[in-house]
DNA sequence: CATAGATGTCAACAGCGTTGCGCTACGTGG
DNA sequence: CCACGTAGCGCAACGCTGTTGACATCTATG
């Protein structure tokens, strides 16, 4: 009784959660060409859509497991040697990448907690990043959720928005050349006015302001610590 | 022969435009208690569930019109007078405060774009704001956008979490508590030894920083601009 | 007054995650 | 070395979702 549960893999057993895992990076890499399902996954396994069930508890387990893999990826892509600014940098620039690559995992994953391996070496990064920054204790903690937060959010924002049908992108994107070119002008003037530049803002560029505008406050923060204890 | 579409409502019919969007919200109050579902609106209605077809094309489109709705409802609680940074303020609080109030239109709208005209107010009153920051032009517009992402991409995430089954919530919200605490000490010092101070950030907390934080890059972009205009 | 169109009901479809049952074949205890 | 317990998998099915097409009704208008 109570027999250890036996982790040996038996021989004959044809799946295996990291052949699980991998299956759907497959197809969540497709994007919104294919739909993440868990009949899909059972296709592309060539078993039995519910033999997935024997290794995970849920669709949601395999979720949490499969968007650990990824932030597996994001860290790979990471140098050594960076300073705190740069090493933010770099999560965030992988962090947007390999959410694109992996859109219907990002979208999903953007407000929950994997409590896996490599979610915790992304906590231990960004923990490192502020308090290489002047940070500590209640204030390291609070700014790694900011920046946390706002990447998770981001991410998973652009993630959605990848995986809209078409049709529906279309239309949001075209927006800004058609409908808010018709507005009433004087309504919205500065909507009216500013029409062509809207039009023409790149998301690159936004993200990149948000990414600095992030490392900007985390400095702010410690040179008004600094600049306190200069003063004791 | 291409008549003009009658506006006139008819005296029998039960069900109009916003009948059903007031529905909609009443059931997007409830929150995780209730889920957003045509078969749900239906039975809020007192009607068969397809009978909203005939007033909206598809799901997406009455959803856009209840998402405009709710940026009605922001905008109400934001006061006249204000100067740009308690404008910009009051909208990011109204924001998180009405998307948590109807969490599941918010979950779903964030990377949308509703192109009605709740919407186009606001995007006025944030091109106002930077303006009066002292933005304009493509600066203005590339600002625009950090914000409205910014703001979108948050609320949208505080909703979906929201929006969880309370087991997975529970779970969430633990792990700060539980798995957090076992690390390995020596693979991750810096979650160790702030362990206590990471289960204790707010997220209010966290939504003020981000706030301020936006409200700072406007500000350090203005005063950027207006250095190199005297320097010129 | 007749008719065309708008509105609502109903049944049904395809797709989703998930569960219970039955079969097979393996690893291990006696 | 054999029998047994069980892990792994396939199959059928359930309840849920958004959506469609056929049909009925009722109203405003020519």
């Amino acid at each position: 009784m109570a027999k250890t549960p036996v982790r040996t893999r038996r021989s004959g057993s044809q799946l295996s959660p990291e052949a699980i895992i991998e299956a759907s990076l497959r197809i969540a890499a497709r994007g919104s060409e294919d739909a993440f399902t868990v009949r899909r996954l059972g296709e592309e396994l060539g078993a039995d859509p519910t033999a997935i069930y024997r290794h995970f508890r849920d669709k949601d387990e395999l979720l949490l497991s499969v968007a650990d893999r990824a932030y597996g990826e994001i860290l790979e892509g990471i140098p050594d040697g960076l300073g705190w600014k740069d090493r933010l940098r770099a999560l965030a620039g992988g962090s947007l990448r390999v959410a694109l690559k992996y859109p219907a995992v990002a979208s999903i994953t953007a407000s929950r907690t994997t409590r896996r391996i490599n979610e915790f070496r992304i906590v231990e990064l960004i923990l490192g990043a502020v308090g290489e920054a002047g940070l500590d204790g209640a204030d390291a903690a609070l700014y790694y959720r900011v920046v946390a937060d706002a990447l998770l959010a981001y991410v998973g924002q652009s993630a959605a928005y990848v995986l809209f049908a078409p049709e529906i992108r279309a239309g949001d994107e075209s927006s800004w050349r058609r409908e808010y070119r018709m507005v009433d002008p004087e309504r919205f003037p500065a909507i009216t006015r500013l029409g062509t530049e809207l039009a023409e803002v790149s998301s690159e560029a936004v993200y990149d302001v948000r990414v600095e505008a992030l490392i900007a406050a985390i400095e702010a923060r410690a040179a008004s610590l600094s600049k306190d204890a200069a003063r004791a």
